[in-house]
Order: C-alpha cells, then structure tokens, then sequence
DNA sequence: CAAACTAGTTGGTGACACAAACCAGCATAG
DNA sequence: CTATGCTGGTTTGTGTCACCAACTAGTTTG
C-alpha cells in the first residue's frame, strides 16, 4: 500500500472540470452571476446548479440571491479559502506536469 | 443551451487524476511496469490495473505482459496517440489557467 | 503439505455528473 | 381572465465509474 506524494494529490472536489471551470473563471474576477457563468464555462443550468451548491457547501464560495430587474440573480464569489485552493490546486497541477518536463516547454 | 469553447473541453478520460499521474509518469520514460507505476503514483494495485485497462481499450497506452523472474510483468509504455493527448490536455489546463491569469502569477 | 509473498484482476458499492423535468415570476396575446 | 412562452434557476432519476476488498495464479519458504 504505498503512501502517495501528499502534495501531489488532487482534491477531486476542484479537479472536476465544470468546478475548475467555474473556479477558475471566478478567481479573474470579483463576483460573477449565474447567467455569466453559464456562458463562459459552457455548463448548463442544471449542472451549474449543482456544481455552485456543492462549492458552496464546501465553503469555497459565497451565494448571494436577490433580484434584479424583477429576475432572480445568483451572485457568487470566492471565499478566501476558495481563491487559496483553487490557486493551490493550480500550483499542485504544475507540480505533476513538471514530473514528467522538469525543464519547462523548451 | 450554451456551447462550450471547444479548446477548453477536458477529456475526463486523461482528466482524471490516477489516469493524469500515470500518463504524465510515462510520458517521462520509455517504459514503465506495474510495480514502478504503482510506487510513482501512488495508487492502489486495483485502481492502477483498471485504469490501466481503460487507457489500453481507449488505445492510449500498449500494454505488454511477460514473466520476469519468474513473476508476472505488465509492461505499459504511451502509444503515439498517448503521447499527443496527454500533450494537448497539458495545453488546455495551460489555456483555462490562463483565463484567470493572463499575465501569469503576478 | 501449508503459509506467506508477489503481481496482478475482478466484483460490489457508493458517490456523483449529467440532462430532463420541473418550478416560479414576469410579459405579452387574445 | 386564460394561454403561451420567456428567464432564471432547482430537483430528480439514471448511468457511469472510481474505489477498495476479495479473489486468482504462481513462487518461495519451511
């Protein structure tokens, strides 16, 4: 049973794409609504549903509903312990690349 | 129903964080066995052999077996087209990390 | 012979990503 | 008023699949 390298385990709850995505698009910005983020990560709603409850849940982001122009809006951003793993993760990611190029592209 | 940007679509097959070790493990060496691949990754036997399975069916890796010693030997190396996919999952990351930091780590 | 070890494979199970279906509010059409 | 159809989401049903435990096959040790 070999004990793997801990700093190169990925946590599986950013690693899925949509969440990444989503993660990564909210860490270029400072909030982001629903709508905004259905389109620059390409998920539909439903997924974007249940991908932003999980991360919420996870306390990675913060949800704010209101509504604007008389329709509902979902606001989220990054917690600061979200933009501190999504960036970890970024780190982690690089680390597992320069296993296999320790040099970088050349 | 929005269509997501094609280049940023990430293979779950590759994306997967077991698959994306051993992949990117191989594509350092020429070859590699079982024995070694379980140590680099960190993985269990089980979860090892089946994702191997499933990178062989979807032709990304060639898996040759033989006794050495006298013990079973699995030897796994990247097909071309192993290599290509790993290659351009790599870029991807590298275009969606890009997307949140254009400038790189400022 | 049995027990233990190496090198794997397979099976059962729970988690979960996905899309379809659903829901609520608003706007126009008749 | 009812009906139709938007927008902006949430919930539900289902199939996939990653994981670990259990198993197989052969070797060595006693």
């Amino acid at each position: 049973m070999p004990e793997p390298n801990e700093e190169l385990v990925l946590d599986r709850l950013i690693h899925e794409p949509g969440r990444l995505a989503i993660l990564t698009v909210l860490s270029s910005v400072k909030s982001a609504d629903f709508v905004f983020l259905q389109r620059t990560t390409g998920l539909t709603k439903g997924n974007l549903s249940s991908h932003l409850t999980r991360l919420e849940e996870a306390g990675l982001v913060k949800i704010t509903k209101s509504f604007v122009l008389k329709k509902p809006n979902t606001n989220v951003e990054l917690t600061k312990v979200g933009r501190q793993r999504i960036v970890e993760h970024w780190n982690r990611l690089d680390r597992l690349k320069n296993l296999s190029q320790p040099k970088g592209e050349g």
